[in-house]
DNA sequence: ACAATAGGTGACTATATGGTCACCTGTCAA
DNA sequence: TTGACAGGTGACCATATAGTCACCTATTGT
């Protein structure tokens, strides 16, 4: 339908989420290095990685037989503006950083 | 799979996304006054708001026979923090003004 | 040159998903 | 109390999607 609508289906599968965690931890990977770290076939992953791609959330580079994958943040931040404003940010942010704290005094309790 | 995959399929649907964009515009709002707005049976919306709410992304609370759906923005929150860190976000904040800066003076030129 | 390597395409199958309908439950107002 | 109203359930069908495979192209190193 519209263009974000690539970015929420392709955010829709786990799979795909798990490749953009290997690309937050670590960028310019290429297809046989990301394929390496899931159980399935290298067309399977080549398949999530067009998605990924068309939606915008991975940019590649080619150097030479080798296409190098790279995440793209903008996406994943114009979802955020979308639903949250900035008197939600306040109350979110606030919320989450005593969710923090609690977790943290709960895992050292004085 | 893991309980953040209700998060991202209920976010794939674009009905889904627009009864997001009806609550964010304004909350408490009942399941006729949803379904008025849209081009679908009743039954249709009310499988797309329990969606939804299983995801977290809408809460309700019961008032006599009617049901008023809230939208919660911590899960939204929580997939900008997953991809996104400190680093990143300063660059995508800044990109994205400077963005939307160029977009205002292309509405109006000097 | 040529074998190995990295990536790519189109077709196919099983399953998941969106939408509708017939029918049911609980609540309000005259 | 009884009809209208708001919401809910289970089954059903058409389509979209994930994953695999046979087969193909381009680049590298020896």
């Amino acid at each position: 339908m519209t263009d974000d609508d690539h970015v929420f289906r392709a955010l829709a599968d786990p799979t795909r989420r798990f490749l953009l965690d290997l690309l937050f931890q670590r960028d310019g990977r290429t297809l046989k290095d990301l394929e390496s770290g899931l159980a399935m076939t290298r067309f399977g992953v080549m398949k999530h990685l067009r998605v990924l791609e068309d939606a915008g959330l991975v940019v590649t580079r080619r150097s030479g037989r080798e296409k190098l994958h790279y995440l793209n943040p903008v996406p994943i931040r114009l979802i955020h503006d979308r639903w949250i404003d900035k008197y939600r940010e306040r109350e979110v942010s606030a919320l989450l950083a005593l969710k923090a704290d609690l977790e943290s005094k709960k895992d050292k309790p004085s």
